[in-house]
DNA sequence: GCCAACGTTGGC
DNA sequence: GCCAACGTTGGC
């Protein structure tokens, strides 16, 4: 069974790079088979999945931490001090975020999303202002997301690029996200599907309008509901 | 540092 | 194609 269904690597059409499956191509018959069914995700809330989003989460670690002796970091404040206040989204490595990178369009809004760290939460705004291209870091063997398995001519993984807009007036914790979730699920409300933590490991997320917008609003409320963050 | 959640791998 | 084992993410 393994060799017998082989993938017509060679054909340059196979057009199969879309959904995300295919991480395979050359490696031998074994995985070929495996892979691509597994790429369409089995309807997960089926309404939401379906929408064309435009408003988008992006997590990035604004603490040090050693990768394969290259630093992690870029927090906002990095992104901030770069050329223009852009750079380049490399290093996503999950095809689900990679699709939804190349499903983003020029202008769009992110929020900028602060992960691994102290207080985990919401810092900015950022814009995309390149569409989704060749993640180059994949073909480098010094980089910690170096995939051995993608050929140059035929890529797996992409990036788009953004720039930094603002900060938002104050930091928005997961923790405060965490409880509006919990409560807009009982009421109905805005947070109740927050791919956040509906989705909570994907690194890049999309958002609706309503969600997007919602968070934007709690940027003017004092925060009140934070007693539990005290005591870290 | 721990570990739950969940995506990926690969044998069958 | 199923599913157990494995690896990674990321909150805590």
């Amino acid at each position: 069974m393994r060799q017998s269904k082989r993938k017509r690597v060679t054909s340059p059409a196979a057009g199969n790079d879309e959904h995300g499956g295919d991480a395979v191509a050359e490696q031998g018959a074994k995985k070929a088979v495996r892979t691509r069914k597994k790429v369409t995700v089995p309807p997960r809330s089926a309404d939401v999945q379906k929408e064309e989003y435009h408003c988008w989460l992006m997590k990035s670690e604004p603490e040090s931490r050693m990768e394969k002796g290259m630093d992690m970091k870029f927090g906002i404040e990095d992104l901030k001090s770069q050329p223009n206040q852009t750079a380049c989204w490399d290093g996503v490595r999950n095809y689900q975020a990679r699709n939804f990178m190349r499903s983003m369009k020029n202008g769009q809004k992110a929020f900028f999303y602060h992960s691994n760290c102290k207080e985990p939460g919401i810092a900015g705004i950022i814009k995309i202002v390149k569409e989704a291209y060749t993640d180059h870091t994949q073909f480098d063997p010094k980089n910690p997301h170096y995939d051995s398995s993608s050929k140059n001519d035929n890529p797996k993984w992409s990036m788009v690029d953004v720039q930094f807009i603002r900060m938002l007036k104050r930091y928005i914790s997961l923790a405060e996200l965490k409880k509006l979730h919990q409560k807009h699920k009982t009421t109905d409300g805005p947070l109740r599907n927050l791919a956040l933590f509906t989705r909570a490991r994907l690194s890049v997320q999309p958002l609706t309008q309503d969600e997007f917008e919602y968070i934007l609003s709690l940027e003017e409320e004092k925060n009140t509901e934070e007693e539990s963050e005290d005591d870290a």
